[in-house]
DNA sequence: TTTTAATCAGACAATTTCATCTGATTAAGT
DNA sequence: ACTTAATCAGATGAAATTGTCTGATTAAAA
């Protein structure tokens, strides 16, 4: 299978989208989150608690406990919650997989794959999850 | 992790590439693509059979049998290795894992995302391996 | 015709990723 | 204080991917 996020990052990111996208104000727990977004409680609580350890994320444990953002959205980038879940290796790494790769001793799909690897981290370096609010609610709404 | 390809994918990807840059004319069996490549021999072995089944490559057996392309180095563009090897289910499937995600019913990275996976199908899809017999001799000689 | 060296086929093993379980700690509400 | 419901921490289990082994078949070469 071919893939740009782990499951794990899918969910990690689906699962700050969905705080950012809260109205109330209130903490949100693992639970809810698992339920609203199909997420296995266990695995989603687990990547909670790393994007907590990560700084993107703070929690109120004990009754009446969730999380809640650690940071105004704007300040967080799409590119941060990636980095703390699968890392930033893809960007500098061989996307045929050869050990070294680089413009002295370039892969036949260097330039062409650099590009575009450049384009999506510009993308995800850009983007603050603040801008995805409305598009969020929309989403959950049909879910 | 973050992948593009499957590792599976990255291996049949060079070996074909091995196949284009041969000047001989010979076969090339997968014990030599192991050793040049720096490849499982058995795993590669194995990723030769998928292709031979996928009709990219085509097999000779017996004693000094081995492996070469079954068309054209121009008739073989790198989507359709990508498609033998990993499928194309992630040129239709969310980026954030949503099970269902289109135009109607977009993910907040829908437009963001597709725009992207857009250039890169095209770039697999309209690349095709004779465009990198040079660029494969030369990192061949590197490795 | 026997040996040798290759692909082919399918089972098996190891590793990584995905997911769950158990119990401890924390804090709100009764 | 006690109960309840949440996070936290670490071990365990399941599934997918990656990699290996064994033996059968094929065909060139001695």
């Amino acid at each position: 299978m071919t893939v740009i996020f782990s499951k794990k990052c899918e969910y990690g990111l689906q699962a700050v989208l969905y705080l950012a996208a809260n109205q109330s104000g209130d903490v949100i727990s693992a639970d809810e989150i698992s339920r609203k977004l199909n997420i296995p409680r266990e695995f989603i609580s687990k990547i909670l608690q790393n994007l907590t350890e990560s700084g993107i994320v703070d929690s109120k444990k004990g009754k009446a406990g969730g999380f809640f953002l650690a940071k105004h959205p704007s300040k967080i980038r799409l590119i941060d919650i990636v980095a703390a879940i699968d890392g930033l290796e893809m960007f500098n790494s061989c996307v045929l997989g050869f050990p070294s790769c680089s413009p002295d001793n370039p892969c036949p799909l260097h330039s062409k794959w650099g590009e575009l690897r450049s384009l999506t981290y510009k993308m995800l370096n850009d983007e603050t999850i603040d801008h995805f609010k409305e598009s969020t609610l929309r989403k959950i709404s049909n879910l």
